[in-house]
RNA sequence: GGGGGCAUAGCUCAGUCGGUAGAGCAACGGUCUUUUAAACCGUGGGUCACAGGUUCGAAUCCUGUUGCCCCUACCA
């Protein structure tokens, strides 16, 4: 055991001899320390409770400040005013650390200072470990990580990162609901994975004897509830993906997925903005103050890009001269760009790599990207003019996909078709691609009306906002070996 | 998966050419009734990530392992 882990522990002892519960059951606040702060100079019986942070002892004189939910606020405590006896306890057993309730009264130190000036204080937690060091805090990020309570302790610039996250995804529930949308829960472990084309965590259910895997997406359960008669649902749909980690991939994500019924993507496209844009004005109080928090030009209309003309406009290659995997290939090559594995892709994967590597970066204001190939969207609507594409859009922001939407395929035929090809690449060994899902099949063939979906992945959005570029910092407990 | 970087006291960090471990804060013992990183006097605290190797001698050089970070490839 390290030395102040011993030290704080006989301490414990300490207190308890001294008739003080180290670890009493309650405390009754009259103020937080930030409602404390504003009320008028010599109110009484104000009652604060938190955290110790700093304090500074003299023989018969301290000062301290308690940090709780709020804020921070100095207390001062003078040994005549609260007995021999607890200031002799905060002398000798009290630490950086510890948690104390103060009733006294407000006053203004000599140089200004707002403070609580005590005339009884309770003991109200012993920490046996100490907080970092008080000016430097906690940096080392794997630390922030694995204890992100002294993060938030220490640094109120995460703990305000959180707070927008917990804002952001309130106010979506908050304007889905006023919207019509109902809020639902599906399955986390499903028999099959579906929804994405992604590689699953696989567990197994002992009783049942089976394999079931961690969801990739909701997708396929929202829209058994919409043949159900649902016309408008939403989930926070927690997903897990059982892929390569880096700063903008993490294997247990929140994505938010709604369906409505009658809709096609276009119109998806218009309520998007309308959301996006609504959501932004609730949390920052406008777009023009939201643009200066994020450094992101949202106001204004957002423009809307066919994939293919984006790559014709950055690549200038245009894929209608392109018909087939073969000439593309060639195209892609001539015009001096390396695209790693090409020789393996196909048409529509091409077509995807040459917008990442080529367009992509360049995206820096929020866009809509429409008509992406037919073969990379399994579960898409095929265009009724234009077969080789699909009826989706994704919303674009400072290079990163943040929402991705289409008018869903639901034609049971057809469904049957593309899973059918799915299931041949995966059994070609392709490890992402989906599987036959009769289940939802059976649902479909009872009768779908026109839908129009949509995903967002939320720890983006707010990584987006928060100027984060690592989704680690914006997740309280990231998964770490 | 490929490449690069980092790991020293509870925290933030020094550590020279390979010569046997340092500071500030925190802790412990004191002084101190208006402090703001309080100040002052004194004291203790280390598996230098882990395991090997080279060497008379390794925090330092070499190899391997583990963890984290960054770049790169892929999935949102």
């Amino acid at each position: 055991m390290e030395e102040q882990h011993e030290f704080r522990t006989e301490k414990v002892g300490a207190l308890k001899e001294a008739g003080v519960l180290p670890w009493p059951d309650r405390f009754e606040r009259t103020h937080s320390a930030s409602e404390a702060r504003e009320l008028p100079e010599g109110t009484d019986n104000v009652a604060i409770a938190g955290r110790l942070r700093f304090i500074r002892q003299m023989g018969k004189l301290c000062f301290a400040h308690l940090q709780d939910a709020s804020g921070m606020l100095q207390i001062m405590i003078r040994r005549e005013q609260v007995g021999e006896d607890i200031f002799k306890i905060i002398k000798k057993l009290v630490d950086v650390g510890d948690f104390l309730g103060i009733r006294g009264h407000m006053m203004v130190t000599r140089t200004g200072e707002t403070t609580l000036q005590a005339n009884e204080v309770v003991f109200l937690g012993k920490a046996l470990r100490p907080l970092p060091e008080k000016w430097h805090g906690i940096s080392d990020q794997e630390a922030c990580y694995r204890q992100r309570y002294l993060d938030l302790i220490m640094n109120p610039e995460t703990r305000e990162r959180f707070d927008l996250r917990t804002r952001v995804v309130r106010e979506l529930r908050r304007l889905l609901d006023d919207d019509g949308f109902t809020e639902v829960e599906t399955p986390v472990l499903m028999t099959r994975p579906s929804g994405a084309l992604a590689r699953p965590f696989v567990t197994h259910h002992n009783a049942m004897d089976i394999a079931l895997y961690l969801r990739i997406a909701p997708e396929t359960y929202l829209k058994r509830l919409i043949v159900g008669g649902y016309e408008r649902v939403y989930e926070f749909a927690r997903c897990f993906r059982n892929e390569g980690m880096d700063p903008s991939h993490l294997q247990d994500f929140t994505m938010l997925e709604y369906y409505v019924a009658y809709w096609s993507y276009e119109e998806n496209m218009a309520f998007t903005e309308t959301l996006v844009k609504d959501l932004l004005t609730r949390v920052y109080g406008s777009l023009d103050e939201a643009g200066e928090k994020t450094g992101i030009r949202w106001a204004g209309d957002w423009p809307k890009v066919a994939l293919s003309d984006l790559v014709e406009r950055d690549a200038e290659i245009r894929l209608a001269d392109f018909p087939d995997a073969d000439s593309l290939r060639a195209g892609i090559k001539a015009r001096g760009f390396e695209i790693e594995g090409a020789e393996k892709l196909g048409r529509g994967s091409l077509i995807d790599q040459l917008y990442k590597k080529v367009c992509r970066p360049k995206l820096t204001d929020p866009m809509f990207l429409t008509s992406h190939p037919i073969d990379l969207s399994p579960l898409a609507r095929r265009n009724d003019e234009n077969p080789d594409v699909a009826d989706r859009f994704q919303l674009v922001v400072r290079g990163w996909e943040i929402a991705n939407a289409y008018s869903e395929l639901v034609d049971p035929i057809d469904q049957r078709k593309r899973l059918a090809e799915q299931a041949g690449l995966k059994a070609g060994g392709d490890i992402e691609a989906m599987e036959m899902d009769e289940d939802y099949l059976l649902a479909m063939e009872h009768g779908m009306p026109p839908i129009s979906g949509w995903g967002m992945g939320i720890d983006r959005l707010i990584a987006l906002l928060t100027k984060q570029s690592n989704l680690r910092d914006v997740v309280l407990f990231p998964t770490l070996r």
